[in-house]
DNA sequence: TTATATGCAAACTGTTTGCACGTAG
DNA sequence: CTACGTGCAAACAGTTTGCATATAA
């Protein structure tokens, strides 16, 4: 045994990043090992907040800049495709919302839709898988690339923000 | 017929100010007017500069301070929980992600924790509903109240961000 | 007449970027 | 040695707030 890897998904986290052409830095390992051993999704400043305990000077531009790194790598993925902005619907009966209905949600422009699918609405969680939380909505987001989108899939844009880029 | 309503909604929404003791303005009119016209669960500037064709003096922060308001009474629903900041989990397997999963969001505290739900993996979209969507994945957002806040329910809270307030 | 809403500008949070320095490969 | 990563500070985008003015009730 020679690297001797702390915890068993080192090794396979150092292995992608190697197979990626990504360098493994201790910030990177460190910042990798927050997340996977977090069970609550953090968001970027409580990583930031929970491996500075071990690294003091990390910065929290160097966090940001790894997840992106990652995700873009195939080892992170972001639970909340919609966080850039707020979005709005009317909550008022016979203006199309009001009760409880799912969206499909196009992942390059971030348009929202809404969708009907009786089978949805049907869903329930069974007590058991819900760890104590009192219950108040079940929601499904259907994602994938609109219409619009699809047409205008010569130039792929990878890029998470499609829309509005300046300087 | 003496106020002559533009649309068949407008009346249920005046009703609904009164009743809530909100004035109704014409911002107030025309802001919900484009949100109940919209299919595309607009962003804030998105019904900005829609309103902002009809009422050229037409304030941002007043978009945004009726869209709270109207959110408050109940008015308006808000699509994204989790917009205010990225949230990010481990892809690679072995780290408890990595295959499509679901999640359970407190609404009160935003934490977010993964749900296993077999039935939840074999939902299928039907291809008559996904409005010509590529369809990538389908995500089922359980919403509650988890147990830490459950606990601490003395104070309500109704509060959007009950966390790290300042000022 | 009075409580509430508006518009502006300034402040604030979360995120991204440019650049000089440092370190993995 | 060289490409890539890090840390800092400054810039940005989205959102919120204080206050003077305007308007609904």
């Amino acid at each position: 045994l020679v690297a001797t890897p702390r915890r068993p998904d080192e090794a396979a986290f150092i292995a992608h990043c190697r197979a990626r052409g990504l360098a493994v830095t201790e910030q990177r390992l460190a910042i990798f090992a927050a997340l996977a051993a977090s069970r609550t999704h953090p968001s970027a400043e409580q990583i930031f907040l929970a491996v500075r305990e071990k690294l003091p000077n990390l910065s929290l531009a160097t966090v940001y800049k790894n997840l992106e790194a990652l995700r873009a790598a195939g080892a992170v993925g972001d639970v909340n495709t919609l966080h850039e902005q707020g979005r709005y619907e009317s909550a008022l009966p016979g203006t199309g919302a009001g009760t409880p209905h799912h969206h499909l949600v196009c992942v390059s422009c971030k348009k929202v839709l809404d969708l009907q699918d009786d089978r949805f609405d049907a869903l329930r969680v069974s007590a058991r898988l819900t760890q104590g939380f009192e219950v108040r909505a079940v929601r499904v987001q259907v994602e994938g690339v609109c219409p619009d989108c699809r047409a205008r899939a010569k130039a792929p844009s990878r890029s998470r923000k499609p829309i509005s880029r300046r300087r």
